[in-house]
DNA sequence: TTAATACATGAACATATGTTCATATATTCA
DNA sequence: TGAATATATGAACATATGTTCATGTATTAA
């Protein structure tokens, strides 16, 4: 517990230790994650991963206030998982690109594989 | 606001909403996002996916308390992200499956990939 | 130009989370 | 047996998060 137990070969950790992504990245990384981790953002980019839709048509599907709802894109936003091209006076939201897709489908499985 | 805005097809908004995984796979899924969300636990993982640990090696790597580690992987456990394995004294971690290692890689490609 | 619609945002609150501290349990060694 | 080591866990605290409420801005329609 003093730091080393008899399974520690220090150097080896070190280099294990410097094999890890730099603190920027690991920032990024547990951000995006973070912004995965809530069931009304998960909703809003399965919606989008069928088709991209207005925040009325989000508010329609959901069941949370249209606050709630921009305050949940405006984190997708910032992460830049969705992107938005404004129509007028709607909003059009779309998932920013395949990775993101990719990262919701790969959970699904585990989740519906491993449980089963 | 008040529900329907002139681009919402309620009808397919419904069947939008019915192609949503069910509600305990995407709690399940926001759980596990969770879990990925925490720098001191994506650190684990990414030592863990370099060669399996015991609590100790990881202390040494990690700059947290033995209690902060031990609750991280009490946390990974439970979603079966991480298994132990008992050996004597020691409790040796290693990642539950490929999954977990493929999720956490695509999403250090995602950030590694975009940001340049 | 006024009203209505679509969306964004700040404040506030209740709840959740991560860490440390203190302590408990389990295994090994003397 | 008793002490040391390795790990786990409960309590407590400070901080972060998600939601709603109230309100602001921008665009369209009348």
């Amino acid at each position: 517990m003093n730091d080393i137990c008899i399974r520690v070969d220090e150097p080896l950790i070190k280099q294990m230790v410097q094999n890890l992504p730099d603190e920027q990245t690991i920032n990024k990384m547990s951000a995006i994650f973070q912004a995965l981790q809530s069931d009304t953002r998960l909703k809003i980019l399965f919606l989008l991963s069928q088709k991209e839709m207005c925040v009325c048509e989000l508010e329609c599907a959901l069941d949370v206030t249209q606050s709630a709802i921009s305050h949940s894109l405006r984190t997708l936003r910032q992460l830049d998982l969705v992107r938005v091209e404004k129509q007028g006076r709607f909003a059009i939201y779309h998932l920013a690109d395949e990775h993101i897709r990719t990262l919701i489908d790969l959970c699904n499985r585990h989740v519906t594989e491993c449980s089963t």
